[in-house]
DNA sequence: GATGAATGAGGCTTCATTCAT
DNA sequence: AATGAATGAAGCCTCATTCAT
C-alpha cells in the first residue's frame, strides 16, 4: 500500500485523533482524581495505554495538554449550551433562564471530572506559571459569565428584570449555578441535577424582578 | 537573668508568638502571591526573616503551616462575623442578613490574601494529601456554610421565607456572595465591597419570599 | 529500527541491566568506603556515569537500593559457597567443613567491599527502619548461620562431633569465621585469606570432638 | 553562702557530675535504641531531663559524647575484668580462661545497651567522619583482643596451649566470645549468659590443645 | 551553667522533559 | 510516530550546633 495516497494520510490523521482522544480522556480522569497539581504525565500516559513520549508528539508540554483538555470540553459544552438556549429562545426570557440553568447542571452531572478541574481552576491560575488569585478566570468561567450577562441584558430589554442593582444579576446567576452544582454533588449524588432548575428560576426571577 | 522564672517563660512564648505570627504572616503573601503549589517554604522563611529550619520549629511541615494559617485566619473572621450577627440579631431575620453579607464582604475584602488562598483550597482538596473535588470542601467554606443554614432556618421560622424550595436557599446564600466577591475582585478593586450588601439583601429576600 | 520487537525489546532489557550493574557496583564502592551512612545517592550517581534521577529509575530509594546490593551479593556468595560444599560433600564431614571456612574466606577476601558493608548491617538494623540491635541480624549472616547449623547437624549424625554441648557448636563456627575475618582484613592485608582454612578445621574439630 | 570557698566549689563539681551521669545514661539508652546514626542530640536531651545547651556544656559535640559514653563504660568493664582475671590467675590457665569468658558474658548480658552500641561501633568506623572497614575498631575491642593476645601468650608458656597455628587463637578467642554474646542475645534473652562459660572453656581448649 | 529557639548546610526524592533507538 | 530510560533542576525536611537571655 502507498503510504503517501491521500487515503492513507486520512487514515493516519484519523489514528492519530483516536490516539489524541485517548490521552485527553486519560488526563481528564488523571486531573480530576489527583488535581491539577499532582497529575503526573506518567500517569496520564499508562492510563492511555501510550508511553510518556507520545504524549509530547501530540502536546507540547503539561500546560498544553491540560489547556487542550479543557478548550476542548469547554467546545463541546457550549455548543450543547447554546443549541438549548436558542432552541427555548421563542418561550421568552424565562424559557431561556431555564434552559441556561438546566444546560450547565445537566451537563457538569454528566462530566464530573471536568467540573472538578474546572473548579480547581476557576480563578487559581494554576495553569502554567501561577499567577494566584489574580490570574485570569478560566475560558470556561468566562464564557458561562457571558452568557449570564447575555441573559441579563435580555431580561433587562424585555423589562422583566428590574434596572436597579441589576449590574450584580449575572454574577448571581453565576453563583447560584456554582452552589447549587457544588451542593448537588456534595451532598445528593444521586439525585437528578437539572431538577433543581425551576427552583432556581423561580428564585432568581423573584429576586431580580420588583 | 533567670530564665526559669515564670516571668522569664512567659517572655519566650510571647516571643514565639511574634515569630509564629511572622511566619504566617509570610505564609499569606507567599501562598497567596504564588499559589498553593508554587509557594517554597524557602522564601516563606526569608519573608519572615527567619532561616528555614526555624519554619520547622513552629510547624510540622509545609502542609501543618498552611493549615494553621488557615485555621488561624478562620478563627478570626469567624468570631467577628458572629459578633457582628449577634449584634444585629434585634432587627430580626433581615438584620442579621445583612450583617451576614456585609461582615463577610468586609472581612475578604480585607484578607484579599487570605481569600485568594481560600478560593484555591476551596475544593481542591490541596490540604494534606490531595483528594481532588471528593475532597470535604475546606473549613471556612463549610462554617459560611453553617452560618448561612442557621440562617435560613431562622428566616424559616419568622416565616420571612417560604418553606417552598427552601433547600436550596443556604446554597444561594453561599452563592450569592462568593459571586459577588469574585466579581468585586475581578472587576472593580477599588470599591468598598460592603456597598453591594443591600442589594443583595434586596435580590435574596425577593428570591425567598413569596 | 521496531523496538516493539521482542528483539528490540529484549536488547532495552539488557541494557537496563548493564545500568542496574553500574550501579549496585558504584553503590557497593561508595557504602563500603564511606559507611552505610555517610554514602551519598549523589555520589553513587557519579561513580556510576549517571544522573542521580536514575539511581530512582531502578530503585525506589537509597535503602532499596542498599538492599538490592546486599540481595545480590548474597544470592551469587551462596550459589557459590552451596556448590563448594556440595562437591566436597563425598569427603564427609571434615571436607565440608573446610569447603565451608575456605568458601566463605575466598568470597570475603574477594569481596572485601561487600564484607565491609556487612559488617557495618550485620546487626545495625540499618536496612529500613533502624531497628538497633534487637533488630533482626542481616540476611548474609542469618543465611551463614543456617550452613553453620547444617554442618553441625550432619557432623552429629556422623558422629564425628559430641553431642554435650554441641548446641554452641554453629555459633562456634560463625565465630571462628568471623574473627579471622577481622584478622585477616586488620593485620595481613595481603595474604592468601583461605591459608587458614586449614587451622581452622584442626581448631574446631579438636575443639567440638571427645 | 560563700559560693566560692572550697566547699562550695566541691558540691558544684558533684553536681556537674550527676548531670554528666544522667546525659551518657541516657545516650546509652538512646544510641542502643535508635542506633548510632538515629541517636538524636534532642532526645538524648529529654532523656536525661535537661536542654539541648546542656549537652554541649558537658561534652564537646556528638561524637565527644559517644565516645565519652564508650570510654567511661570501657574503663568499669575492664576494670572488672582485669580484676576478675587476677583472682583467678592463682588456679592457672584455664581458671583465667574461665574468667575471661564468664566475666565478658557477665558484664554484657548486663549491660546489653552497651553492648548493642559496641557491636554497631565496632568496625564500622561510625564515630565522627566515618572510615568504614578500613577504620580502627573500637577502644573497647581492642582491648578485649589485647587480653585475648595475653591469655593465649599465657597459655603458651604454660604448655598448656600448642605452638602450631596458635597465631589465630586470640581471634578465636574473640570470636567464640562475640558468637555466644550474639547467639545469646537472638536466641535466649532471658538465660543467664555466663552458663555457657564452662562448655566455652572445654571447647577452646579442646581446640587449642595437641 | 542552663535554656531552647534559631540557624543553615546537607541529603533525599520527584517528575516534567528530552532524545537515541 | 512511538518508546521509555536518562536527565537534573528544584524543593522539602533534618538535625547538629550556636548563642542571646
Amino acid at each position: 500500500m502507498n503510504l503517501h495516497s491521500p487515503k492513507a494520510t486520512k487514515l493516519r490523521e484519523r489514528l492519530r485523533e483516536v490516539v489524541r482522544d485517548e490521552i485527553l480522556a486519560a488526563a481528564e480522569e488523571e486531573f480530576a482524581g489527583l488535581g491539577l497539581h499532582k497529575a503526573r504525565m506518567e500517569t496520564i500516559a499508562s492510563r492511555a495505554g501510550v508511553a510518556v513520549g507520545t504524549l509530547y508528539n501530540h502536546f507540547k508540554d503539561r500546560d498544553a495538554l491540560l489547556t487542550a483538555l479543557l478548550d476542548d470540553r469547554r467546545v463541546e459544552m457550549f455548543d450543547r449550551l447554546d443549541d438549548a438556549m436558542r432552541a427555548a429562545a421563542p418561550e421568552g426570557f424565562q424559557g431561556e433562564l431555564r434552559a441556561f440553568f438546566s444546560g450547565l447542571l445537566d451537563h457538569f452531572d454528566a462530566h464530573r471530572p471536568f467540573l472538578s478541574i474546572l473548579i480547581q481552576n476557576e480563578s487559581s491560575g494554576c495553569q502554567g506559571t501561577v499567577t494566584a488569585f489574580r490570574g485570569a478566570p478560566s475560558k470556561t468561567m468566562t464564557e458561562v459569565a457571558e452568557r449570564a450577562k447575555g441573559l441579563v441584558k435580555k431580561g433587562l430589554a424585555e423589562k422583566v428584570l428590574r434596572r436597579e442593582g441589576s449590574e450584580l444579576f449575572a454574577s448571581f446567576l453565576v453563583g447560584i449555578v456554582r452552589s447549587v452544582l457544588v451542593y448537588q454533588i456534595l451532598y445528593t449524588p444521586e439525585r437528578d441535577v437539572s431538577s433543581h432548575a425551576d427552583a432556581m428560576v423561580r428564585f432568581f426571577l423573584n429576586g431580580a424582578t420588583r
